[in-house]
DNA sequence: CTTGAAATACTACTACG
DNA sequence: CGTAGTAGTATTTCAAG
């Protein structure tokens, strides 16, 4: 009787306040979930909620509501990089020439369109982007280097760093 | 009939070969699921066979075919890392001590286990790392800074880059 | 070796307690 | 939240290209 209480309010939480720290509001069961979905997400209904030990339907509605909580951002196939030609990861140090706005923006619009270009992120220190881009090997990315990093506008130096091995790479987030 | 001959082999070849480019073998139906595949893998597959213009059946097996030549590395949901209380990203480039296989080794099994630590890659150029870490805010960030980074065996060098703005952070392999 | 049609088994989903 | 029932889906079988 006070379980149920306890889990209600836990699941209204949710959908209520999307800021602070809604991970805190998240019950067990709810966590489990996430694990398990963020490590698989083609299990069936029923057996999620067999593991997390819950009727189908109730772990249905759990699912549902973490989906339209907005804390499910979506449900993804992962293609394996090295399987499809791609086995090559450059991470990328950008320095623009100008910190103006419109050169910021202008780079930008320009660095989504890069080939293979998987991160851009603005950064603090001594560059101001740092992209990462997965191409095929070394002639794919020296030529995607001479074709299209060196004429992104506006930009003054670029530093590349090349993955010679990657230890962690995760999507899966810490429950 | 032309036609059937080419899917056959390009069939073929997917499972045959995981090396080399098999992307190449890909004929447009592969392809065009792949591409709904990683946008949205929540899609039922009789919702899926009908956006490429297929039965049911063989649209399973096709994607069963893509999961077990390891093309489809996994199906996971993705979470929202701000809606989970870690809207904050850094990267970090780490400069070790010694360039010794210890040394790394060492490095490698303790930078897993760093809390929120997302990616971890040795790379060239001036630094050994590059590790991107999810946290919650600047607190927390400089907490993990003080216990955990600074703790990493083997470190000379750290140096932190804010993430001020994600301008692209995708999964998505481009077909 | 693939495809599509039909049949079966299972699952998601709804209504209700 | 759970139980029971319904609708729809996944999955197998098989015949055909």
């Amino acid at each position: 009787m006070n379980k149920t209480k306890v889990r209600n309010l836990a699941a209204t939480r949710v959908t209520a306040s999307t800021h602070a720290d809604p991970l805190q509001s998240l019950d067990r069961i709810d966590r489990a979930i996430l694990r398990q979905l963020q490590t698989d997400a083609s299990i069936s209904n029923v057996a999620l909620a067999a593991k997390v030990k819950l009727s189908a339907p109730a772990c249905l509605r759990r699912v549902e509501r973490l989906k339209e909580s907005g804390l499910i951002r979506g449900v993804v196939a992962l293609i394996d990089p090295k399987a499809a030609g791609a086995g090559m990861l450059v991470i990328i140090g950008v320095v623009l020439d100008r910190s103006t706005p419109e050169s910021f923006a202008e780079f930008e619009k320009a660095a989504q369109k890069v080939a293979g270009c998987m991160e851009c992120h603005v950064v603090t220190g001594e560059f101001d982007y740092f992209m990462t881009i997965r191409t095929r090997d070394s002639d794919s990315f020296n030529r995607l280097h001479a074709e299209q990093l060196l004429y992104l506008p506006g930009v003054r130096q670029i530093r590349s760093f090349m993955v010679l091995k990657e230890i962690l790479s995760t999507t899966r987030f810490p429950l």
